[in-house]
DNA sequence: GCGACAG
DNA sequence: ATCTTGTCGC
């Protein structure tokens, strides 16, 4: 993958001083408006790590010292297969902020994927997308600085609102996630989905969804499906599953 | 001021 | 994200 828009960089840093949170925002405002949150790459259809095209997946891990270190791995996966594995390690630019993720994990995210010589259909990026205050979560950021498909796929929900209970969900059910007044889209607007990737039978037990989002050239309902068809047995996608236990060992 | 918040 | 043992349930 390569760098398509350098101005959208997640440098904590700008021209000889650094980046305010207001300067941080700003740009997530102008990532929204080059996002797109609907389908536009080859063959949208049979996604999935079963067949089809090779996926992508991200995440990262930290080393925690003098100066934190954001460890970030790649996977490409195609079928059940692990075609390539990537990683790179960047300083982490500022603490964890909630709304400002990829400017402490942009970085790494970025160079992990740029360093896979392979091309994925699709790139499952550890945390939310659109559902975002501004839209812009870190994976509407790295698609947008990349220009490639990408999804974000979260454990817990940011913001926005389920359209009904998420609770005790089938494996394969989803609830739509609606906008509300902590996002810049209209309410209402459908920004992700809460997905049961996988359920218990027996009523005692239970597992939670993930959320997913459109991070770019997605659409909602397409991220949902591409999320269940790189589902193996486990609440995490495959791609994601891979790439969390990369970092993991890389730490 | 209060609340709420990915990883 | 990370710190951490056992424990409940299938």
């Amino acid at each position: 993958m390569e760098l398509a828009c350098p101005r959208f960089l997640p440098t904590t840093d700008g021209p000889g001083r650094s980046r305010s949170r207001a300067e941080m925002k700003r740009l997530q405002h102008e990532l929204a408006e080059e996002a797109v949150f609907a389908d536009d790459f080859e063959a949208p259809e049979a996604l999935g790590t079963h067949s089809g095209p090779p996926v992508a997946g991200v995440d990262q891990a930290f080393r925690t010292g003098d100066s934190e270190a954001a460890v970030s791995a790649a996977v490409l996966v195609r079928g059940e297969r692990v075609v390539e594995r990537a990683s790179a390690v960047r300083e982490a630019g500022i603490p964890y902020i909630p709304g400002l993720l990829s400017f402490r994990e942009g970085e790494a995210v970025l160079a992990a994927l740029r360093a896979l010589s392979g091309e994925p259909a699709v790139t499952l990026v550890d945390g939310s997308g659109r559902v975002h205050f501004r839209e812009a979560g870190l994976a509407t950021h790295v698609g947008v600085a990349l220009d490639v498909p990408t999804v974000g796929v979260a454990k817990s929900l940011l913001c926005g609102q389920p359209r009904r209970s998420v609770e005790g969900l089938e494996t394969g059910e989803r609830v739509a996630i609606e906008a509300d007044g902590d996002v810049t889209a209209p309410d209402g607007t459908v920004i992700g989905y809460a997905v049961q990737t996988r359920q218990f039978d027996s009523p005692n037990r239970h597992i939670n969804p993930v959320y997913v989002s459109p991070g770019h050239r997605v659409s909602a309902a397409t991220a949902a499906d591409v999320v269940l068809g790189c589902t193996a047995g486990y609440k995490l996608p495959e791609p994601t599953r891979l790439a969390d236990a990369a970092a993991a060992d890389l730490r």
